[in-house]
Parts: structure tokens; sequence; C-alpha cells
DNA sequence: TAAACTATACGACAGTTTGTAAATTAAATA
DNA sequence: TATTTAATTTACAAACTGTCGTATAGTTTA
């Protein structure tokens, strides 16, 4: 009884592909309500049944896209990293994108839509910050010569942005050897 | 013989002014020619006699944006850093961006616009590969285990991130301190 | 299988935005 | 002051937006 009507499942799947492949076309000013139906092959007023316009899919899009790294990740969310394969997780990550690379190519490289990024930012920060806080633990309370928070945001985006580089130049690195090099310029305290 | 017309000067900048006032206030997709030009109290047609459409306008001021930038910069540009006063090009950096704080918040934090976070990113990124080029002769070929770019990949993400999240927050440290920090955060090699 | 439900298609509508054209007014320069 | 050029004004067609009913098709339930 808790079933979604296929017809549902069909036509938003149909837009979310379609506006994939807009993108690969135009910027995201150019994509209308009228192309997007039209490439979507849907009625433009079924568009609006379902989203309330362009801006609304993305936000749609994006919460999926987390939704979708987060399941991707349990191991970081539960928060037991040891030293030994801090690269695990990361992997996983990386591995994920690298299947879905022509959304994720999409909406953070080429046609770069900012509440995608901002999203993962927003994530990747959050995660970041507990790991400091561990480490910060660990080492007893030392190093403080660099305040938490500006650490925190010198490495969330360092990690956005070499995802990002490596998104733009067509993945020339696997996502095993992309981790460690990340590991090895991040741990060097 | 060489001058611009004042009234020329005038419009562009009641332009621009408005479009950051604009970006306070709403999304960059709300902002219509007609919006734009009634805050900039000119005719809507004068913005067609100077931009094709909002999206030139935007690749006109990231333009102008990288121009101060690169003046304001003149040691990095001329690539002779010394160790000893390496964050000293990023102090005028920072202490510049503090001073059109309203500007760079627009369009780099609090509305992100694609455009000019990538072409500062692209600055960032071709300074810092020349920068490591230098320390790589200095080394004498070592700390081979780093791919030079995902360092640099690495690298100028970081220092685009920790700006926009100064930024975001309100610029809650000195220009100087946070150079300072950020130099430690990079320098652990 | 038939009936009830509901998503989609279709045509139409007013309101807005876009981009361009022509003629006029206002300002800057020589 | 005369000339040049920018800005204004009005007008227009085309496209986009968001929202109506109503009809059709597909899905679920009895």
């Amino acid at each position: 009884m808790n079933r979604v009507d296929p017809r549902i499942l069909r036509t938003r799947q149909l837009l979310k592909d379609a506006f994939v492949e807009l993108l690969g076309e135009m910027d995201v000013e150019k994509i209308t309500v009228n192309r997007l139906a039209e490439r979507a092959t849907i009625n433009r007023v079924t568009f609006y049944l379902h989203y309330r316009d362009i801006p609304d899919l993305m936000d749609k899009m994006s919460e999926e896209m987390l939704e979708d790294i987060k399941r991707i990740l349990p191991e970081v969310l539960s928060a037991r990293w040891t030293v030994r394969d801090e690269e695990a997780p990361l992997v996983s990550l990386l591995e994920h994108i690298e299947g879905n690379a022509k959304f994720y190519k999409a909406v953070l490289a080429d046609r770069r839509i900012p509440i995608f990024t901002e999203r993962l930012l927003k994530l990747i920060t959050e995660l970041l910050s507990e790991h400091v806080e561990r480490k910060r633990i660990e080492a007893g309370a030392a190093n403080h010569q660099v305040q938490k928070d500006i650490a925190v945001w010198y490495g969330s985006s360092a990690l956005i942005g070499v995802i990002v580089s490596w998104l733009r130049n067509d993945m020339p690195y696997t996502p095993h050897y992309l981790a460690k090099q990340f590991v090895i310029l991040t741990s060097r305290y």
C-alpha cells in the first residue's frame, strides 16, 4: 500500500535524465521548462505537477544526490575510522562518483551548479569536523597552532576541489590511487 | 581623445552596483533585465546597448574582477617569492577582498556564481602551478610521491575554499592571521 | 474483469520577459 | 555654439511562465 505509481517514477526519471542531457548541451540559464519537457517527451504542464520550477527540480536532485552519497558512506557516518584504512571511505566515495560520472560531471564539474557543490561541501565539512575533533583528542590538545575551523575549511574545500578537477580531466587516476594521494597530502602533521 | 564618455561609465557602474544589490536579495535566476534596469534607474533598452544579456554582464564583471586581482598581486605574477615572506602576496589578496567584501561576498560566497569562482580558481591554479614547479627544482626532484597536478588541484581549491568560508563567516580573522594559518596548513612537507 | 482512481495530455489563457527597431531627448565634446 | 553620441521613449513580435478546465490513458482495487 506504500507503493508509488510507476507513472510518477517514470516521469520524474525522464525529467532528471533530460536535465542532465541538456546540461551537456547548454548552460543552466538556457534550460527552460519548455525545452526540458520536450526533451523528456512529456507534456509541459506535467512538469508543474511534480516540481514548482527548475530551481525546485535541482533542489530535489541535489537532495537525492546527498542521500546516495550518505548511503555509500556508512563507515564515515558511523565515525569509526582507523588510521590504517583512512582512505577506505574515500575510495568508495570516488568509486560511486566514477560510476555516475555523467551526472556528477554535469552538476559538479562541467556546468557547475552551486546548489550541488554547496550541499556536498556542507556534508564533507560536517564529517571532517568530527574527524578533526577526534584527531585532536587523540593528539591530546596538541597542534593548537592551527585554528580548527580554518583547518576544516581547508580540508573540505581541498577534497571537493580535487574531486571536481578529477572529473573535469575525465578521471585520469583510479579512485584508489587518488585516495592515496589525497591522504598523503592531508596527513602531513 | 582616448577618453571614455562619462555617461557610459556611469551607466555601467549603475548596472554593476544594482546587480550586486539584487544578488543580496534574490537568486541569480530571478534577476531579469527588467528588474536590473529598474534598480539601476536606467531604461531597460539601455542595458542592451552595453551587454548582450545577463550572463554577458557577469562575464564582463568577472573579467574586471580578475584584472583587479592581478593588479593587486604584482609580486605573485613576477614570480619571485622568497620562503620568508611567502604569505605577503596572500595578505594583499585578502586585504583587497576584505576591502571589496560586499562584491566578493555576493559573487563568491552568498550567491555563488560559478563563473567568478571558476576564473579565480583558474588564476590561482596557474600561479600555484608555477610555484610548485619552483619548489620542485629547489627540492631537487625530491618528494615525488605526490603527483604534481593533484597537489595543485588540492592547494588551489583549498585556498579558494578558505577565502569563501572566511567571507561567509563575515571575515572573523584578519587577513594577516588567516594568511599565516594558510601557510602553516600548506607548508607541512 | 469491471469500476474507481489518478497521472498525463491537450488546448487555452493572461501576464511577464526578451530582444530589437525607430524616432526623440539629453548630455558631452570640440 | 554646433556636432556627436548616449540615453530615453514607445512599440512590437516572439518566447516563457504558471494555471485553468477537460479529455484520455494507465494503475490499482474490489
